[in-house]
RNA sequence: GCAGGGGUGGUCGAGUGGUUAAUGGCACCGGGCUGUAAACCCGGCGGGUUCACACCCUACGUAGGUUCGAAUCCUACCCCCUGCA
Protein backbone atom coordinates (compact mmCIF):
# COMPACT_ATOMS: atom_id res chain seq x y z
CA UNK A 1 0.00 0.00 0.00
CA UNK A 2 1.31 3.45 -1.07
CA UNK A 3 1.43 5.51 1.66
CA UNK A 4 3.09 8.59 -0.96
CA UNK A 5 0.13 8.59 -3.91
CA UNK A 6 -0.84 12.49 -3.28
CA UNK A 7 -1.97 13.18 -6.89
CA UNK A 8 -0.30 15.94 -8.35
CA UNK A 9 -2.95 18.67 -9.29
CA UNK A 10 -3.03 22.35 -8.76
CA UNK A 11 -3.49 23.39 -5.31
CA UNK A 12 -7.32 23.80 -4.11
CA UNK A 13 -8.56 22.98 -7.53
CA UNK A 14 -9.62 19.41 -6.82
CA UNK A 15 -9.75 17.19 -9.94
CA UNK A 16 -11.61 14.03 -10.01
CA UNK A 17 -13.79 13.03 -12.52
CA UNK A 18 -12.83 16.42 -14.11
CA UNK A 19 -16.28 17.70 -13.72
CA UNK A 20 -16.64 20.30 -10.52
CA UNK A 21 -18.91 18.71 -8.11
CA UNK A 22 -20.02 21.52 -6.28
CA UNK A 23 -21.23 25.11 -7.13
CA UNK A 24 -20.06 27.59 -4.59
CA UNK A 25 -20.55 31.44 -4.14
CA UNK A 26 -20.80 33.87 -1.66
CA UNK A 27 -23.49 36.29 -1.52
CA UNK A 28 -23.03 38.05 1.44
CA UNK A 29 -20.52 38.78 4.34
CA UNK A 30 -20.51 40.81 7.57
CA UNK A 31 -17.41 40.42 8.77
CA UNK A 32 -16.01 36.97 8.84
CA UNK A 33 -19.49 35.91 8.67
CA UNK A 34 -20.89 35.04 5.45
CA UNK A 35 -23.69 33.69 3.12
CA UNK A 36 -23.77 31.57 0.31
CA UNK A 37 -25.07 29.58 -2.17
CA UNK A 38 -24.01 25.68 -2.18
CA UNK A 39 -24.82 23.77 -5.15
CA UNK A 40 -24.68 20.09 -5.27
CA UNK A 41 -25.88 17.28 -7.75
CA UNK A 42 -28.55 17.40 -5.93
CA UNK A 43 -29.98 20.47 -5.02
CA UNK A 44 -28.89 24.12 -4.21
CA UNK A 45 -28.44 24.46 -0.55
CA UNK A 46 -28.06 27.95 1.29
CA UNK A 47 -25.90 28.63 3.76
CA UNK A 48 -24.92 29.24 6.86
CA UNK A 49 -26.56 25.68 6.93
CA UNK A 50 -27.15 23.11 9.48
CA UNK A 51 -27.51 19.84 8.22
CA UNK A 52 -29.67 16.96 10.68
CA UNK A 53 -27.73 13.85 11.42
CA UNK A 54 -29.34 10.65 10.16
CA UNK A 55 -26.59 8.29 10.43
CA UNK A 56 -28.17 5.05 9.90
CA UNK A 57 -29.81 6.46 7.09
CA UNK A 58 -32.41 7.84 9.53
CA UNK A 59 -32.88 11.13 10.91
CA UNK A 60 -34.32 9.45 14.16
CA UNK A 61 -37.68 10.03 14.54
CA UNK A 62 -38.19 12.27 11.79
CA UNK A 63 -40.50 11.50 8.82
CA UNK A 64 -38.51 12.02 5.55
CA UNK A 65 -41.58 14.58 4.16
CA UNK A 66 -41.47 16.23 7.70
CA UNK A 67 -37.53 16.57 6.68
CA UNK A 68 -38.25 18.08 3.06
CA UNK A 69 -42.12 19.95 4.31
CA UNK A 70 -41.79 24.26 4.45
CA UNK A 71 -41.50 23.99 8.40
CA UNK A 72 -38.05 22.25 8.50
CA UNK A 73 -36.94 22.08 4.71
CA UNK A 74 -33.43 20.35 5.30
CA UNK A 75 -31.70 20.41 2.10
CA UNK A 76 -28.51 17.87 3.12
CA UNK A 77 -28.76 15.41 5.53
CA UNK A 78 -25.89 13.41 7.21
CA UNK A 79 -25.46 9.53 6.85
CA UNK A 80 -22.51 7.52 8.44
CA UNK A 81 -20.31 5.42 6.69
CA UNK A 82 -19.15 2.86 9.76
CA UNK A 83 -22.85 2.51 10.96
CA UNK A 84 -23.95 2.16 7.55
CA UNK A 85 -20.97 -0.26 6.67
CA UNK A 86 -21.94 -2.60 9.51
CA UNK A 87 -25.51 -2.30 9.30
CA UNK A 88 -27.27 -3.27 6.75
CA UNK A 89 -24.02 -3.47 4.81
CA UNK A 90 -22.83 -1.19 2.44
CA UNK A 91 -23.59 -4.26 -0.62
CA UNK A 92 -26.87 -4.50 0.92
CA UNK A 93 -27.76 -0.52 0.55
CA UNK A 94 -25.26 -0.34 -3.07
CA UNK A 95 -27.83 -3.53 -3.47
CA UNK A 96 -30.99 -0.94 -3.48
CA UNK A 97 -29.43 1.54 -5.58
CA UNK A 98 -27.53 3.57 -3.51
CA UNK A 99 -28.14 5.38 0.20
CA UNK A 100 -30.80 7.37 -1.52
CA UNK A 101 -32.73 5.45 -3.14
CA UNK A 102 -32.45 3.00 0.06
CA UNK A 103 -33.75 5.51 2.41
CA UNK A 104 -36.48 7.44 0.05
CA UNK A 105 -34.16 10.98 0.16
CA UNK A 106 -34.01 12.33 -3.29
CA UNK A 107 -32.18 15.60 -1.83
CA UNK A 108 -28.54 16.03 -0.61
CA UNK A 109 -26.59 13.39 1.44
CA UNK A 110 -23.30 13.80 3.01
CA UNK A 111 -21.36 10.85 4.40
CA UNK A 112 -19.18 11.32 7.29
CA UNK A 113 -15.95 8.74 6.81
CA UNK A 114 -15.89 6.96 10.20
CA UNK A 115 -13.07 8.96 11.57
CA UNK A 116 -15.06 10.28 13.99
CA UNK A 117 -16.09 6.43 15.03
CA UNK A 118 -12.41 5.86 15.77
CA UNK A 119 -12.11 8.19 18.46
CA UNK A 120 -15.40 7.84 19.82
CA UNK A 121 -15.39 3.64 20.03
CA UNK A 122 -12.27 4.51 22.45
CA UNK A 123 -11.02 0.72 23.43
CA UNK A 124 -13.00 -1.19 21.27
CA UNK A 125 -10.17 -0.05 18.31
CA UNK A 126 -6.68 -0.09 17.27
CA UNK A 127 -4.74 2.40 14.86
CA UNK A 128 -2.41 1.76 12.33
CA UNK A 129 -0.68 3.22 9.63
CA UNK A 130 -2.87 1.53 7.06
CA UNK A 131 -6.06 2.07 9.04
CA UNK A 132 -8.46 1.31 12.49
CA UNK A 133 -8.87 -2.31 13.39
CA UNK A 134 -12.52 -2.17 14.99
CA UNK A 135 -14.81 -4.43 17.36
CA UNK A 136 -18.09 -4.19 15.92
CA UNK A 137 -19.84 -2.69 18.70
CA UNK A 138 -22.72 -4.47 17.30
CA UNK A 139 -21.47 -8.26 17.67
CA UNK A 140 -17.85 -7.54 18.40
CA UNK A 141 -16.40 -9.29 15.38
CA UNK A 142 -12.86 -7.90 13.79
CA UNK A 143 -13.64 -5.15 11.39
CA UNK A 144 -11.29 -3.08 9.33
CA UNK A 145 -11.79 0.56 8.01
CA UNK A 146 -9.20 2.62 5.81
CA UNK A 147 -8.53 5.91 3.57
CA UNK A 148 -9.28 3.46 0.69
CA UNK A 149 -12.46 1.42 2.38
CA UNK A 150 -13.93 4.03 3.65
CA UNK A 151 -13.80 5.71 0.01
CA UNK A 152 -15.24 3.02 -1.67
CA UNK A 153 -17.99 2.58 1.08
CA UNK A 154 -19.05 6.06 0.21
CA UNK A 155 -19.08 5.78 -3.93
CA UNK A 156 -20.91 2.69 -2.81
CA UNK A 157 -23.45 4.64 -0.69
CA UNK A 158 -23.57 7.31 -3.72
CA UNK A 159 -23.33 10.46 -1.30
CA UNK A 160 -22.95 13.86 -2.58
CA UNK A 161 -20.42 15.13 -0.29
CA UNK A 162 -17.80 12.41 0.60
CA UNK A 163 -15.99 12.86 3.84
CA UNK A 164 -11.72 12.06 3.95
CA UNK A 165 -11.22 9.34 6.54
CA UNK A 166 -9.54 11.30 9.13
CA UNK A 167 -8.68 10.23 12.98
CA UNK A 168 -9.96 12.70 15.82
CA UNK A 169 -7.93 13.57 18.68
CA UNK A 170 -9.19 14.31 21.62
CA UNK A 171 -9.98 17.82 22.95
CA UNK A 172 -7.22 17.43 25.37
CA UNK A 173 -4.49 16.00 23.51
CA UNK A 174 -1.06 17.33 24.24
CA UNK A 175 0.97 18.77 21.45
CA UNK A 176 3.06 15.25 20.46
CA UNK A 177 0.16 13.53 20.29
CA UNK A 178 -2.30 16.17 18.45
CA UNK A 179 0.83 16.34 16.04
CA UNK A 180 1.26 12.54 15.38
CA UNK A 181 -2.47 12.47 15.01
CA UNK A 182 -2.62 15.16 12.62
CA UNK A 183 0.37 13.49 10.61
CA UNK A 184 -1.84 10.66 10.15
CA UNK A 185 -4.56 12.59 8.90
CA UNK A 186 -3.01 13.91 6.80
CA UNK A 187 -1.77 11.01 5.30
CA UNK A 188 -4.97 9.40 5.25
CA UNK A 189 -6.25 12.80 3.48
CA UNK A 190 -3.99 12.03 0.40
CA UNK A 191 -4.21 8.74 0.24
CA UNK A 192 -8.54 9.55 0.49
CA UNK A 193 -7.75 11.44 -2.32
CA UNK A 194 -6.25 9.55 -4.69
CA UNK A 195 -8.54 7.10 -4.19
CA UNK A 196 -11.57 9.24 -3.95
CA UNK A 197 -10.21 9.65 -7.40
CA UNK A 198 -9.51 5.98 -9.00
CA UNK A 199 -13.37 5.40 -7.92
CA UNK A 200 -14.76 8.86 -9.30
CA UNK A 201 -12.66 7.63 -12.99
CA UNK A 202 -14.22 4.12 -12.38
CA UNK A 203 -17.73 5.23 -11.89
CA UNK A 204 -18.12 3.42 -8.94
CA UNK A 205 -20.22 6.43 -7.62
CA UNK A 206 -23.26 4.99 -7.15
CA UNK A 207 -25.29 7.92 -6.33
CA UNK A 208 -25.18 8.61 -10.22
CA UNK A 209 -23.01 6.96 -12.65
CA UNK A 210 -24.75 3.89 -12.91
CA UNK A 211 -27.98 5.20 -13.02
CA UNK A 212 -27.39 8.59 -14.49
CA UNK A 213 -30.20 8.42 -17.13
CA UNK A 214 -32.97 7.43 -14.14
CA UNK A 215 -31.84 8.92 -11.79
CA UNK A 216 -31.21 12.37 -13.52
CA UNK A 217 -28.66 13.74 -11.32
CA UNK A 218 -25.74 15.34 -12.93
CA UNK A 219 -21.77 15.63 -11.77
CA UNK A 220 -19.35 13.53 -9.51
CA UNK A 221 -19.27 13.64 -6.01
CA UNK A 222 -17.62 15.90 -3.70
CA UNK A 223 -14.57 15.10 -1.17
CA UNK A 224 -14.17 17.33 1.84
CA UNK A 225 -10.85 17.12 3.65
CA UNK A 226 -10.36 17.50 7.32
CA UNK A 227 -8.39 20.12 9.38
CA UNK A 228 -7.22 18.67 12.94
CA UNK A 229 -4.52 19.71 15.54
CA UNK A 230 -7.01 19.31 18.61
CA UNK A 231 -6.37 22.86 20.76
CA UNK A 232 -2.94 23.87 19.14
CA UNK A 233 -3.55 26.65 16.60
CA UNK A 234 0.28 26.33 15.09
CA UNK A 235 -0.59 22.47 14.58
CA UNK A 236 -4.11 23.52 12.81
CA UNK A 237 -2.48 25.86 11.19
CA UNK A 238 -0.25 22.90 9.70
CA UNK A 239 -2.76 20.89 9.16
CA UNK A 240 -4.87 23.05 7.49
CA UNK A 241 -1.61 24.01 4.97
CA UNK A 242 -1.18 20.32 4.48
CA UNK A 243 -4.91 19.45 3.81
CA UNK A 244 -5.05 22.75 1.33
CA UNK A 245 -1.68 21.41 -0.45
CA UNK A 246 -4.08 18.08 -1.13
CA UNK A 247 -7.06 20.26 -2.09
CA UNK A 248 -10.44 19.65 -2.07
CA UNK A 249 -13.60 20.49 -2.82
CA UNK A 250 -14.51 21.64 0.86
CA UNK A 251 -12.71 21.96 3.60
CA UNK A 252 -13.95 20.83 7.38
CA UNK A 253 -12.87 21.70 10.77
CA UNK A 254 -12.67 18.68 12.86
CA UNK A 255 -11.99 17.37 16.39
CA UNK A 256 -13.52 20.29 18.19
CA UNK A 257 -16.06 19.85 20.97
CA UNK A 258 -14.82 16.74 22.22
CA UNK A 259 -13.79 17.73 25.54
CA UNK A 260 -11.95 21.68 24.98
CA UNK A 261 -13.42 24.71 26.53
CA UNK A 262 -16.07 26.40 24.80
CA UNK A 263 -13.44 29.31 24.84
CA UNK A 264 -10.56 27.55 23.34
CA UNK A 265 -13.19 25.83 20.47
CA UNK A 266 -14.30 29.28 19.29
CA UNK A 267 -10.53 30.38 19.60
CA UNK A 268 -9.77 27.64 16.99
CA UNK A 269 -12.54 28.26 14.75
CA UNK A 270 -11.51 31.85 14.74
CA UNK A 271 -7.80 31.28 13.91
CA UNK A 272 -8.46 28.08 11.50
CA UNK A 273 -12.00 29.23 9.25
CA UNK A 274 -10.68 32.56 8.02
CA UNK A 275 -7.43 30.90 6.26
CA UNK A 276 -9.78 28.16 4.65
CA UNK A 277 -10.03 28.92 0.82
CA UNK A 278 -12.65 31.79 0.88
CA UNK A 279 -13.74 30.18 -2.50
CA UNK A 280 -14.74 26.45 -0.65
CA UNK A 281 -17.33 25.90 1.63
CA UNK A 282 -15.95 25.37 5.60
CA UNK A 283 -18.06 22.74 7.80
CA UNK A 284 -17.41 22.59 11.23
CA UNK A 285 -17.89 19.18 12.14
CA UNK A 286 -20.27 17.86 14.80
CA UNK A 287 -21.49 21.56 16.14
CA UNK A 288 -23.13 22.21 17.94
CA UNK A 289 -25.51 23.99 19.86
CA UNK A 290 -27.57 26.68 18.92
CA UNK A 291 -25.30 29.60 20.22
CA UNK A 292 -22.41 27.49 18.86
CA UNK A 293 -24.18 27.86 15.87
CA UNK A 294 -24.02 31.64 15.81
CA UNK A 295 -20.55 32.16 17.51
CA UNK A 296 -18.96 29.99 14.64
CA UNK A 297 -21.31 31.78 11.94
CA UNK A 298 -19.34 35.08 12.82
CA UNK A 299 -15.84 33.91 12.85
CA UNK A 300 -16.47 32.40 9.33
CA UNK A 301 -17.89 28.60 8.88
CA UNK A 302 -20.84 27.68 6.52
CA UNK A 303 -22.12 24.42 7.03
CA UNK A 304 -22.57 22.45 10.25
CA UNK A 305 -24.13 19.10 11.78
CA UNK A 306 -24.88 18.05 15.36
CA UNK A 307 -27.04 15.25 17.10
CA UNK A 308 -28.46 17.59 19.57
CA UNK A 309 -31.86 18.74 17.91
CA UNK A 310 -32.74 15.15 17.99
CA UNK A 311 -30.78 13.33 20.75
CA UNK A 312 -31.91 15.99 23.25
CA UNK A 313 -35.54 15.82 21.64
CA UNK A 314 -35.44 11.88 22.38
CA UNK A 315 -34.28 12.57 26.18
CA UNK A 316 -36.49 15.24 26.91
CA UNK A 317 -35.06 18.16 26.38
CA UNK A 318 -35.91 21.55 24.39
CA UNK A 319 -34.41 24.28 22.75
CA UNK A 320 -36.15 27.62 22.40
CA UNK A 321 -35.57 30.91 21.96
CA UNK A 322 -35.20 31.89 25.98
CA UNK A 323 -32.64 28.95 25.97
CA UNK A 324 -32.76 25.03 26.64
CA UNK A 325 -36.07 24.08 28.54
CA UNK A 326 -36.30 20.56 30.27
CA UNK A 327 -39.50 18.82 29.30
CA UNK A 328 -39.22 16.57 32.06
CA UNK A 329 -39.35 19.36 34.96
CA UNK A 330 -42.63 18.78 36.98
CA UNK A 331 -43.29 22.45 36.90
CA UNK A 332 -44.16 22.07 32.77
CA UNK A 333 -47.06 19.50 34.42
CA UNK A 334 -50.18 22.02 33.98
CA UNK A 335 -48.96 24.81 31.60
CA UNK A 336 -50.81 24.76 28.28
CA UNK A 337 -47.98 27.21 26.55
CA UNK A 338 -46.22 25.72 23.49
CA UNK A 339 -42.43 25.38 24.47
CA UNK A 340 -41.05 28.23 22.82
CA UNK A 341 -43.79 31.01 22.28
CA UNK A 342 -41.64 32.53 19.80
CA UNK A 343 -42.23 29.41 17.75
CA UNK A 344 -44.14 28.93 14.85
CA UNK A 345 -43.49 24.99 14.17
CA UNK A 346 -46.22 22.73 14.07
CA UNK A 347 -45.25 21.15 17.38
CA UNK A 348 -45.82 24.30 18.70
CA UNK A 349 -48.72 25.72 16.88
CA UNK A 350 -50.46 22.38 17.90
CA UNK A 351 -49.53 21.29 21.54
CA UNK A 352 -48.69 22.45 25.12
CA UNK A 353 -45.71 22.08 27.22
CA UNK A 354 -47.92 19.69 29.39
CA UNK A 355 -48.90 17.20 26.84
CA UNK A 356 -45.29 17.05 26.13
CA UNK A 357 -44.37 16.33 29.43
CA UNK A 358 -46.65 13.78 29.51
CA UNK A 359 -45.43 12.01 26.39
CA UNK A 360 -41.78 11.91 27.62
CA UNK A 361 -42.77 10.79 31.03
CA UNK A 362 -44.97 8.06 29.70
CA UNK A 363 -41.97 6.70 27.72
CA UNK A 364 -44.58 7.34 24.69
CA UNK A 365 -42.37 7.47 21.66
CA UNK A 366 -44.27 10.56 20.34
CA UNK A 367 -42.69 12.52 22.79
CA UNK A 368 -39.39 11.98 20.68
CA UNK A 369 -40.66 12.01 17.55
CA UNK A 370 -42.52 15.99 18.34
CA UNK A 371 -39.08 16.79 20.20
CA UNK A 372 -36.99 16.01 17.74
CA UNK A 373 -39.24 17.94 15.12
CA UNK A 374 -39.30 21.02 17.15
CA UNK A 375 -35.57 21.35 17.72
CA UNK A 376 -34.27 20.41 14.36
CA UNK A 377 -37.30 23.40 13.51
CA UNK A 378 -35.44 25.81 15.54
CA UNK A 379 -32.43 25.10 14.33
CA UNK A 380 -33.21 25.06 10.95
CA UNK A 381 -35.01 28.08 11.46
CA UNK A 382 -32.61 29.57 13.56
CA UNK A 383 -30.29 29.55 10.52
CA UNK A 384 -32.75 30.49 7.89
CA UNK A 385 -32.91 33.98 10.01
CA UNK A 386 -29.01 33.23 10.45
CA UNK A 387 -29.27 33.90 6.40
CA UNK A 388 -31.30 36.71 6.14
CA UNK A 389 -29.81 38.69 8.88
CA UNK A 390 -26.15 38.78 7.18
CA UNK A 391 -27.81 39.14 3.86
CA UNK A 392 -29.23 42.54 5.36
CA UNK A 393 -26.19 43.38 6.73
CA UNK A 394 -27.85 43.05 10.26
CA UNK A 395 -26.37 40.02 11.36
CA UNK A 396 -24.21 41.42 14.49
CA UNK A 397 -27.55 42.78 15.88
CA UNK A 398 -28.98 39.47 15.15
CA UNK A 399 -26.02 37.58 16.98
CA UNK A 400 -26.63 39.44 20.04
CA UNK A 401 -30.62 39.70 20.27
CA UNK A 402 -30.81 36.13 19.41
CA UNK A 403 -28.02 35.68 22.18
CA UNK A 404 -29.53 37.55 24.60
CA UNK A 405 -32.28 35.80 24.02
CA UNK A 406 -31.53 32.28 24.78
CA UNK A 407 -29.41 33.17 28.16
CA UNK A 408 -32.71 34.79 29.18
CA UNK A 409 -34.51 31.59 30.62
CA UNK A 410 -37.55 29.50 29.98
CA UNK A 411 -39.93 31.11 32.16
C1' G B 1 -65.67 -20.54 63.85
C1' C B 2 -61.24 -23.82 63.03
C1' A B 3 -56.41 -24.52 60.46
C1' G B 4 -52.50 -22.45 57.72
C1' G B 5 -50.10 -18.01 55.48
C1' G B 6 -49.32 -12.83 55.80
C1' G B 7 -49.25 -7.36 57.30
C1' U B 8 -41.95 -3.41 55.84
C1' G B 9 -40.73 3.37 53.58
C1' G B 10 -45.24 6.54 47.51
C1' U B 11 -45.59 1.37 45.58
C1' C B 12 -44.02 -3.80 44.76
C1' G B 13 -40.75 -6.54 47.45
C1' A B 14 -35.91 -8.28 50.35
C1' G B 15 -34.46 -8.67 55.23
C1' U B 16 -36.07 -12.95 60.23
C1' G B 17 -31.98 -10.53 67.24
C1' G B 18 -26.57 -6.35 66.38
C1' U B 19 -22.57 -0.96 60.77
C1' U B 20 -30.82 -1.09 59.63
C1' A B 21 -33.16 5.19 57.94
C1' A B 22 -33.66 -0.40 56.43
C1' U B 23 -31.08 -4.45 49.55
C1' G B 24 -33.61 -4.26 44.77
C1' G B 25 -37.27 -2.83 41.10
C1' C B 26 -40.86 0.79 39.90
C1' A B 27 -42.83 5.58 40.70
C1' C B 28 -41.38 10.45 41.85
C1' C B 29 -37.68 14.77 41.74
C1' G B 30 -33.38 16.86 39.45
C1' G B 31 -29.13 16.97 36.11
C1' G B 32 -26.39 15.67 31.68
C1' C B 33 -26.26 14.92 26.37
C1' U B 34 -22.09 18.71 20.46
C1' G B 35 -19.05 14.50 12.78
C1' U B 36 -25.36 9.33 17.50
C1' A B 37 -22.23 2.03 20.77
C1' A B 38 -27.71 7.13 23.41
C1' A B 39 -36.23 6.51 22.99
C1' C B 40 -29.87 6.95 26.83
C1' C B 41 -26.79 7.90 31.14
C1' C B 42 -25.99 9.94 36.12
C1' G B 43 -27.64 11.68 40.86
C1' G B 44 -31.45 12.33 44.80
C1' C B 45 -35.45 10.07 47.10
C1' G B 46 -38.77 9.53 55.87
C1' G B 47 -38.70 14.54 58.49
C1' G B 48 -35.87 18.68 60.73
C1' U B 49 -31.42 21.99 61.75
C1' U B 50 -26.56 22.97 59.04
C1' C B 51 -22.60 26.02 53.75
C1' A B 52 -20.60 21.46 55.36
C1' C B 53 -18.62 17.61 58.70
C1' A B 54 -22.39 16.36 61.85
C1' C B 55 -26.57 16.12 64.96
C1' C B 56 -31.74 15.38 66.41
C1' C B 57 -36.57 13.25 65.64
C1' U B 58 -40.00 9.59 63.55
C1' A B 59 -40.36 4.72 61.21
C1' C B 60 -41.25 -2.13 59.53
C1' G B 61 -50.29 -3.35 61.38
C1' U B 62 -51.60 -1.70 66.94
C1' A B 63 -50.38 -2.14 72.18
C1' G B 64 -47.41 -4.35 75.62
C1' G B 65 -43.18 -7.58 76.92
C1' U B 66 -38.15 -10.26 76.68
C1' U B 67 -33.03 -8.40 75.69
C1' C B 68 -27.21 -4.53 76.52
C1' G B 69 -29.74 -4.36 71.69
C1' A B 70 -35.94 -6.04 68.07
C1' A B 71 -38.59 -5.04 61.51
C1' U B 72 -36.60 -9.67 63.26
C1' C B 73 -38.27 -13.42 69.72
C1' C B 74 -42.96 -13.62 73.15
C1' U B 75 -48.27 -12.10 74.39
C1' A B 76 -52.84 -9.79 73.17
C1' C B 77 -55.62 -7.29 69.71
C1' C B 78 -56.87 -5.45 64.59
C1' C B 79 -56.81 -6.42 59.42
C1' C B 80 -55.89 -9.37 54.75
C1' C B 81 -55.41 -14.15 51.92
C1' U B 82 -56.17 -19.55 51.32
C1' G B 83 -58.49 -24.15 52.83
C1' C B 84 -62.25 -26.60 55.83
C1' A B 85 -66.84 -25.87 58.01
Amino acid sequence: MSFSSTPTQTESEPTGAGVEALGWQVTAQEGEARSGILRTRRGVIETPVFMPVGTLGTVKGVRFEELEAEGLDARIILGNTYHLWLRPGVETISACGGLHRFIGWERALLTDSGGFQVWSLGALRKITEAGVEFRSHVDGRACFLSPEVSMEAQAALGSDIVMAFDECAPGKATHDAARASLELTARWAARSRARFDELQRAGADLGVTRRAEESGVEGRQALFGIVQGATHLDLRRESLARTMEIGFDGYAIGGLSVGEEKSVMYEVVEEVAPLLPAARPRYLMGVGTPEDLLECVARGVDMFDCVLPTRNGRTGQAFTSRGKLNVKNARWATDTRPLDEACACAVCRRHSRAYLRHLHVTGEMLAGVLLSHHNLAFFLDTMRRVRQAIRSGEFTRFRREFLEGINSGVE
